[in-house]
DNA sequence: ATGATGTCCTGGGCGC
DNA sequence: TGCGCCCAGGACATCA
């Protein structure tokens, strides 16, 4: 999936591009994603204008008129495009389409089905089941590296698993997670537990800097994410270890070695994490 | 409770 | 050209 950076690219472009548009009809070609779509959704929807954009972790929060938030979460592979006429024929994998009074319309893409669409009433979205067991933002103040070292000081499981965990952390997912354990020089199989303050400060900060950078090229283009005006990030440029196995460590020459944790591909340097 | 593993789903790329 | 693997920005359920 698109990790923070690049939900939150997207975020940007439609608060742009759908804000005060109004749904004119919604066409689901299917019954469900990963969940089923609410009842009557189609009708829920119509009529309804878009208020704003935001976001949660990785779900797109799109603020409707009538208290509700239309809740999106693009799994592995889901995208949002945003076009001034629906394509015909639709896409193979295009589940839905949503079109406005003024004739534009967003699809929504997702070739393996893992994301989601779904319905919330406003003021029950923290309670949600879905939400409500998700840690702090991670560029929020009450993500700091006193709250971070006491969710590892009893934790045996490797660093990497530890910070994937929504409950601990939210937003970063398998490239960034990476990336940020390279730029603090720790191993991603180090156990929660043996890292030190000054470590844990340095993540933070590594981990805020790396998902800044991304959100500033756009995020990471691989092979499924697209923006939702069909162009590319570029960060997946500026990946130091991220999908380089065997090739030469930029800070030391040392070999990149790529591991499994918890069935996902961990990249790091085992000379310069520690 | 924690940590490790399996599952949902489709498609691209590789070796044979 | 085809088959069988392995791999993929996530999130859960389930097991010991």
């Amino acid at each position: 999936m698109p990790e923070l950076p690049e939900v939150e690219t997207i975020r940007r472009e439609l608060d742009k591009s759908i804000r005060n548009k109004i749904i004119d009809s919604v066409l689901l070609c299917r019954k469900d994603l990963r969940i089923k779509f609410p009842d009557r959704f189609s009708e829920k929807l119509i009529g309804r204008k878009i208020l704003s954009v935001s976001r949660r972790a990785k779900y797109l929060l799109i603020e409707l008129n009538d208290k509700n938030i239309l809740v999106i979460h693009l799994g592995m592979s889901g995208k949002i495009l945003v076009k001034d006429h629906a394509p015909d024929p639709l896409g193979k994998h295009d589940h839905v389409v949503i079109r406005f009074k003024n004739g534009s319309v967003l699809i929504y893409n997702d070739t393996r089905r893992f994301g989601l669409m779904t319905l919330v009433p406003n003021k029950q979205l923290k309670e949600h089941e879905l939400f409500r067991d998700l840690g702090p933002e991670p560029f929020s103040g009450e993500f700091d590296a006193k709250y971070l070292l006491d969710k590892l000081k009893n934790r045996t499981a490797p660093i990497k698993n530890i910070l994937m965990d929504n409950r601990v952390v939210v937003g970063v997912g398998n490239i960034y997670t990476c990336e940020s354990l390279f730029r603090s020089h720790i191993s991603p199989i180090r156990k929660g537990n043996t890292i030190s303050s000054e470590k844990a400060n340095s993540l933070v900060k590594n981990i805020r800097d790396v998902l800044k950078e991304a959100i500033d090229s756009g995020g990471s283009t691989l092979r499924d994410y697209a923006r939702s005006d069909g162009d590319s990030g570029y960060f997946q440029h500026k990946f130091k270890v991220y999908g380089r196995e065997k090739q030469s460590c930029y800070n030391c020459g040392s070999i990149i070695k790529r591991i499994v944790q918890q069935g996902r591909s961990t990249f790091y340097c085992p000379n310069c994490q520690k």
